[in-house]
DNA sequence: TGTTAGCACTCATCGTGTCTGAGTGCTAAT
DNA sequence: ATTAGCACTCAGACACGATGAGTGCTAACA
C-alpha cells in the first residue's frame, strides 16, 4: 500500500508535532505549520483517509489525531532522516570514553547515565558473558570460614565472577592456596562449559583438592547454564517527565518492571538479527510496556560477549535522535571494548 | 517540657492515626476511636494546646491537624512499642538468608528485595570496606590489550576490586602471569594501604615488574583515599504509591535522588554511635528528603567492614515497623557475614 | 476547675450548569 | 480536486452553591 506523495507528508507532519508536544494534532495545526499551501479542510480530508488506513486514532470526536503504532512503525522504517547528533553532543559521548577507565566495573553504569542524560529517556546497559565461550584466566580461593570458601574465577575477556563454596570438611588457609595453585594451573584456558567435566577427570586428586572440587562440581550444574549478565539502568525517573506518565498508577507500574531484573533482560533480548532494533507498543513483548517503545543496538564482541545497549521511552519516542545517539555511543563502545579484548 | 498523661496519649493516637491514613486528623476522630471517655470538645482543647507546643501543624483552619516532625521525634524516642514481628515474617527474612548464598555479588540485592517488599518503602543496602583496613589476599593480572591490562585485587574478606592499567610499554601475556606471580607472592597479606609504600619498594625489580608497578603506583593515589562502596537499592517505585508523591514532580525529585550514588551514600552515612539512627525530614540531611524519614541499622564487621542497612519513606513512616524489621534483618546480615568473616 | 454542649464560622471538596474553543464531518461552491 | 462555510461534538475551564468535616469560643454544668 503506496501512500500518495501528500498523504505521507502529512502523516509524517502530524507523527513530527506529536512526538513534540504530546497532544492530539488537529487539521488548523498542520495547515498551518506544515502544509500551508493546504487548507485545513483538505487536510481534514486526508486525515480522515489516514484514520481509515490505520495510521491514525481520534481520542474522541473532537480531539485532533494521534498516531497509530502502524504509524510510528512506518515513520521509524521509512520516513526518519538520520538527525546529524551536534558538535556538544559528539563531544560529550567523546569525553565519556576518553577518560581513563579505570573503574571497568562502573562504565557500564557511565554509558548509561550519558546515555540517558542525552536523550532523557531511561536507559540499559547490558553485557551478556556466554558461560561456554569463556575462557578461564585463573581461579582464586579465598577462605571465609572454617568449611567456606569464596570462589572467583577470572575469564580472560576479565569478567570475574564469585561464588561461595560450601565445603563438607574444614580447609586449612594455607592448604587452600595450595590447592587455588593446583586448580588453577589445571583449569587454566578451558572454557567456562569444560568445567564441570574437567573437575569429573580431577576428582581423583589429593583430599583437598578433592574436597573443593566437590563442592564446585555440586555447584556448578545450577550455574553452568545461564550466561553472567551485567545490567546497568539509568534515568529511571526520567520517565516521569512525559506526560503520559503523568498518572502516577502508570508510572509505577512501569517502573515496576525496570525494577525486575529478568523483565529487563527480555527487553533487551531481541532475538531479530539487526544490530539497531526499534520494537513499538506490543512488540516489546511485556504487557507492562505495551505503551512504550524500545529501541536497542547489540554487539557482538570478538570473544563472544555481547553488549546490548538501550532506550525506553513513550511510543511517542524521538526516534531519530535516540538512533543517532545508541548508535555513535554503540559503535565507540564497541571499539573501546574489542580493543580490551586484544583485536585492537 | 513533661506532656501530661492525657496530652501525651492524644498526641499518640493522632501520630498513629495520621501514619496509618495520612490524612489530617480532627478532634472528633480521636474521641470516637481512640479516646471515648472524652468529648471533641475536650479533645479539641488538647489539641489547640499540642499545636501551640509545636507538636501539631493543621493545613488549613478547617482541617484536622497534622503531626510536626517535632512529634515525630518525641514518637520514635518515647512512645514507640516495639512491634513484635510476625510468624510470617520471621519466616520470611530466615528465608532470605537460610538458602545458600552461592552468588555473593547479589547478597545484597536479595536483602535489598526482602526489605522493601516487607515494608513498602525504598531500601538500601551498603558495604563499605574500609580500604586501609583490608588485608590483599590475591592479585590477579589479565591482559586485555597490548598495552592494557586488568588487576584484579581480592582480599581476605572476599572483596574483588577490578581496575584497569594502562602500560607504557607492551608487555607478553605470558610475561604477565609470570609478573602476577611475583607481584602475588609480594605483596599478600598487606594491608590496601600499605600498597603505595610496597610499590615504592618494588620498583626496582625487572623491567617488567618495574613497568606493572609503576602503573599500578599512578593509578593507586587515586583511589586510596575512597573506600570501597557496594551499593544496592530496592523498592524505588513503591514511593509512587504514597499520596504523599501523587503529585509526579514530587516524586521525580526523590527518584531523582535515588539515582545519585554519591547522595545515597550520603544518606546512608550518619556518623551518630547508634546502631540504629532515625532521622526526620531535614535531619536526613539534603534538601531533597526534607520530609522524608529514613532510619538507617550500621553493623561493623569484624574484619573492618561497615555494613548499612535503611528504609526511606514519608516522614509518617511506620517507625515501629520499620525498627523491627532492619534491627531483625541486621542481625540476620550480621551473623552471617561475620561467619563468613571466619569467626564464626 | 475541668469538661462538655452548642453555635458561628471556615474552607476544601464535590457536583452542577454554562461557556468556550478546538476539533470534526458534510455539503455546496469554486 | 480544493476549499469555504456551517452544524455539531466534546473536553476543559470557570463559577456557583451545597455539603460536611473541621475549628474556636462561650456559656453551662458537675
Amino acid at each position: 500500500m503506496d501512500l500518495i506523495d501528500r498523504k505521507y507528508r502529512i502523516l509524517q507532519a502530524i507523527i513530527d508535532d506529536y512526538i513534540l508536544t504530546a497532544l492530539p494534532v488537529g487539521s488548523r495545526t498542520i495547515s498551518r505549520k506544515y502544509e500551508q499551501k493546504l487548507s485545513s479542510a483538505t487536510i481534514r480530508n486526508e486525515m480522515s483517509d489516514l484514520e481509515e488506513l490505520g495510521y491514525l486514532d481520534s481520542p474522541h470526536t473532537s480531539a485532533g489525531r494521534i498516531p497509530s503504532n502502524k504509524a510510528y512503525r512506518l515513520y521509524v522504517d521509512q520516513m526518519l532522516r538520520p538527525l546529524p547528533l551536534s558538535v556538544e553532543e559528539t563531544e560529550f559521548i567523546n569525553r565519556c570514553f576518553d577518560r581513563r577507565i579505570h573503574q571497568v566495573d562502573d562504565l557500564s553504569m557511565r554509558i548509561a547515565k550519558a546515555l540517558s542524560s542525552m536523550t532523557h529517556y531511561t536507559s540499559a546497559v547490558m553485557t551478556r558473558t556466554p558461560r561456554n565461550e569463556q575462557v578461564l584466566s585463573h581461579l582464586q580461593l579465598v577462605p571465609v570460614a572454617d568449611r567456606r570458601v569464596l570462589l572467583v574465577l577470572v575469564t580472560q575477556s576479565g569478567t570475574v565472577k564469585q561464588s561461595v563454596l560450601e565445603l563438607g570438611s574444614p580447609v586449612a588457609p594455607d592448604e587452600l592456596y595450595a590447592v587455588s595453585r593446583i586448580l588453577s594451573s589445571q583449569l587454566e584456558g578451558l572454557k567456562l562449559s569444560e568445567l564441570p567435566d574437567a573437575l569429573m577427570r580431577l576428582s581423583g586428586s589429593g583430599s583437598d583438592v578433592h574436597e573443593v572440587v566437590r563442592a564446585m562440581a555440586e555447584q556448578q550444574p545450577a550455574e553452568s547454564q545461564s550466561d553472567i549478565v551485567a545490567l546497568a539502568i539509568g534515568g529511571r525517573s526520567n520517565l516521569l517527565s512525559f506526560p503520559e506518565y503523568a498518572d502516577v498508577d502508570k508510572a509505577k507500574a512501569l517502573l515496576s518492571v525496570l525494577e525486575t531484573r529478568e523483565k529487563i533482560v527480555s527487553l533487551l533480548d531481541h532475538h531479530g538479527e539487526m544490530e539497531i532494533s526499534v520494537r513499538i507498543g506490543p512488540e516489546t513483548g511485556l504487557e507492562e510496556t505495551r505503551d512504550c517503545s524500545i529501541v536497542t543496538a547489540s554487539y557482538r564482541l570478538s570473544d563472544g560477549r555481547v553488549n546490548t545497549i538501550g532506550l525506553i521511552g513513550p511510543t511517542r519516542m524521538q526516534y531519530g535522535k535516540v538512533l543517532s545517539v545508541l548508535s555513535q555511543v554503540g559503535r565507540s563502545l564497541g571499539t573501546i571494548l574489542d580493543e580490551h579484548d586484544g583485536h585492537e
